[in-house]
DNA sequence: CTAACGTTTGTCCATTCGGTCAAAAATTTG
DNA sequence: CAAATTTTTGACCGAATGGACAAACGTTAG
């Protein structure tokens, strides 16, 4: 008798569990790791804080659960650019892709921002490894445009902070977004005019110079 | 006798209350409003809890008191932001004093920044009155310049948000920023890289095209 | 010196929170 | 169906937390 031995997952254990994360990344977007409740996710997943804590022993594994899931489909967008196709069209897709995702996905943003701002204490391994070895690798990729000139020579690394910096602010920072913009300009309309300006921005911005 | 008359200050008042702000400062900006304690608080400024709520009633009051302060600072920039200066230099400039801002006052840009993470409970009025106005004022200005053929047509909106995002990114993210640039580079050099990117980003993003 | 006022602290309290447990209810399996 | 297993829940616990309070201590003005 292996005690040892995982025991197979039930089909209630699946669905259960989905509905939990579900619930606890909507309550953890909101309220950060401390401010979020294991009642307030029990209510939202509606089940009882006992039945819950059947599927997941403490509240940290949630969010560990979470945001591990997270890390991937985040990184996909950065994981897709390609060294073959035309630089720019490149980067213009990849400005899109993360647009796209702080729009349909701004939990997920908020959820990744409160752990970075709280010092990232559940993360940091992964920061310095998997994070840190695809940017160096994408950093590779970018640099080499610019030596093609195909590109304007800069900082590649600073570049994709200013990436993820601009299109990451439109989920995280989307209270000040729409009432800066107030009830008209704020609308649905808002990632639209976003996309227009941050291509114009970074496709002028890097516009390879000719060499003089 | 009036009893709601505001007793004036003592000096012990003024003093105190001072060393309670500057620890608080540091407590909620790691650790965001739920995540910090009175009591970590109260040791972080040297005295006992009850002393430190004898000078505030209420951990909010403290926070509250932190987050109206703030946001005078953090506007000042875009207040410099002069119509009657050069384009092109009056935004390098607010671009370089807002890098700065994020390198000298990173405490304050992680608190901020927790607050409208949290959906700006505590400051949604701010946001919608004082700020709106601000950015309105100065989006006109903006597009003056525009118009005037001195900087590239775009949305003034999402110009000033870019910056925001940009600048505020070396604060906020500062964790991630330092993991995937590494001991080396992610050094004291950091900001002025980021300064020398920045520069090239926005000035050579909104170079004014000449009319066809 | 002393009365008045300002400051500090030890003690206490109610609530909230993460988590446990045993027993009941539901489901699956033979 | 009945036994075995999984799921659900009510009741409970200890620790942490925001805050109250009165008593002690310190300071200062008359």
């Amino acid at each position: 008798m292996d005690k040892t031995a995982p025991r197979r997952r039930t089909r209630i254990q699946t669905e259960k569990r989905e509905v939990i994360l579900e619930a606890a990344l909507e309550v953890f977007s909101a309220q950060g790791f401390r401010g979020a409740t294991i009642d307030q996710i029990a209510e939202a997943a509606g089940m009882s804080k006992p039945n819950l804590l059947y599927y997941f022993k403490r509240k940290e594994d949630i969010h560990r659960t979470l945001i591990e899931r997270l890390l991937e489909t985040w990184l996909a967008p950065l994981r897709e650019l390609d060294d073959v196709g035309d630089p720019m069209t490149e980067l213009r897709s990849y400005i899109r892709r993360k647009l796209e995702m702080a729009r349909d996905f701004p939990r997920e943003s908020r959820l990744f921002a409160n752990e970075i701002l709280q010092g990232a204490p559940r993360i940091m391994p992964l920061l310095e490894g998997e994070l840190k070895t695809l940017v160096d690798e994408k950093a590779q990729v970018i640099r080499g445009w610019m030596r093609a000139g195909k590109i304007a020579r800069t900082d590649p690394y600073h570049l994709i902070f200013a990436i993820w910096a601009t299109t990451q602010h439109y989920a995280d920072f989307d209270v000040q977004v729409r009432a800066v913009l107030g009830p008209d300009r704020g609308g649905d309309g808002r990632f639209e005019d976003a996309a227009r300006f941050l291509e114009q921005l970074f496709l002028e911005g890097l516009r390879p110079k000719p060499v003089s």
